[in-house]
DNA sequence: CGAGCCGTTGATAGTCATCAAAATGAGTGG
DNA sequence: CCACTCATTTTGATGACTATCAACGGCTCG
């Protein structure tokens, strides 16, 4: 195969990776109607007031899910990427009260969500693969929230970088160099800071040597230093197995005895 | 039906507020092998370190899952009541780099996850539900983190007391007068603040008015303004369409046009 | 070339964390 | 039933981290 030249094969790639994929199963996905438009930077792609069931493949550029206060204060609480199927949550069970919006420009391709459903019920394969997304999403939702909510401004920031590095790679080791898709304050509004901040901040991580470059690129000067101010374990990114010597069993917390299968820490 | 007697029935009853189950349905959901537990306060059910698949049904009591950072910082990411199937995401689809700990005593029924991956394979509506379930996971988590990322301290302390209200209510409107299963520090953890000022939070949330009481016993004085102050809007819990004549449709953000089903600010 | 977004810098004020210790309350064992 | 212990709640004093307000330079773009 390869190359079949469809737009949605981006998506269909990165679905492979969370499931073992059938012939049958890729053609069935492939068959999928969509729409495909370009849309530029700020577009909104759904909204949390909005019922109509519809997922989203991004193509090309980046897009994040965020909340809005009656304040105005907005917090993102999913970036997306290229080759990214947004919004399962809210085109699969019901809307989601978030709003979707493009943080650049590019292209997306728009799936009806009842498709979708008909095809993750007809090709279980599929359906685990979008089920495994949707505890990726979980995953990284509450990994952010450990970090908004239990970590200074630089660890905050230090670990959005990481993860950006770890998902712009793919399954390899993080990137070193690359460009971050988000305005200064844009990054605020996934980490809970302010956009006045996040500057200070980015430059206390500089001068700290932990990261160079200018504006929005960024090269990562000493990952094992930044990746430690940050915390930064990607298990919960659920990429595939391949670095998978982590660092842990080290500190966690050894409040309870061993662990093992069957919870023989219940009482 | 009504009254098998079986100890997770209390969980079938929740989840068929999600889907419209079938008596056959119902019954092999009963049919699931399970032990079941007491526990006592601060127990570990599962550990963000571990692979064993389990899922864990709450039968009596609170718990929640949390994540600790090395510092020993802790964020708890979700709360959850008796009734509640626990560790969906880290059962049926691989570990979730979350601890899940009893907030107070109780008992728990521990379900095999491929049993129950099994289940929701040959009846989908179980396979609904639990997706549902999924979703409101996810709202509720990106809910938390609009939460802790935005809001100042005693909107954050009001949001959960009118989230626990609600929950524990059910469908209905919220509980008026209810105890607060978890000690301040716990309330901290949640919230992203300390011990000591979410007791000073809920001092101010008292002499304010909005509610009263002593200790863990919480009487909600004036629901208006507390879900005021909170921005609580309950969609995101994903409760049944009871009291739908909710306050939207005000000063959201007029930035984009209408909405419609066809994403016409689409371009 | 003006408009506007974005990044940068400075000065100041608040919110919330931290540290320490006393007060309250529940559970235990003699 | 009471002394004792331990967890939890409460209070006070201090300081750090982050927000807020304001202004300016650089850059892109129509």
């Amino acid at each position: 195969m390869g190359g079949t030249g469809s737009p949605i094969e981006p998506i269909l790639l990165k679905l492979e990776n969370l499931a073992e994929f059938s012939d049958a199963d890729r053609e069935d996905f492939l068959k999928l109607d969509y729409v495909v438009r370009r849309v530029s930077a700020g577009t909104t792609l759904f909204r949390e007031d909005e019922k109509s069931p519809q997922c989203v493949a991004l193509l090309t550029g980046f897009a994040c899910r965020h909340r809005t206060l009656k304040s105005g204060a907005r917090q993102i609480v999913s970036v997306h990427f290229p080759g990214d199927l947004i919004n399962l949550q809210g085109g699969l069970a019901g809307s989601c009260a978030l709003n979707g919006q493009m943080l650049t420009s590019g292209s997306v391709a728009l799936i009806a969500a009842a498709d979708l459903r008909c095809l993750s019920f007809e090709r279980p394969v599929v359906q685990k693969a979008i089920w495994r997304q949707s505890w990726i999403d979980f995953s990284t939702c509450s990994e952010w929230m450990a970090n908004v909510g239990r970590r200074d401004a630089c660890a905050r920031v230090a670990h959005l970088i990481c993860e950006f590095a770890t998902r712009l790679q793919g399954n390899g080791r993080a990137k070193m160099t690359f460009e971050l898709p988000m305005t200064q304050e844009q990054i605020a509004d996934a980490t809970g800071l302010t956009a006045v901040h996040v500057n200070r901040t980015l430059q206390r991580l500089r001068r700290a040597g932990l990261i160079r470059g200018s504006g929005r690129a960024i090269e990562i000067a000493d990952w094992q230093g930044l990746a430690a101010i940050a915390e930064f374990d990607r298990t919960y990114l659920g990429l595939s197995a391949h670095g998978r010597a982590h660092e842990r069993e080290r500190g966690r917390n050894p409040r309870v005895g061993v662990q093992n299968q069957n919870n023989q820490y219940l009482n």
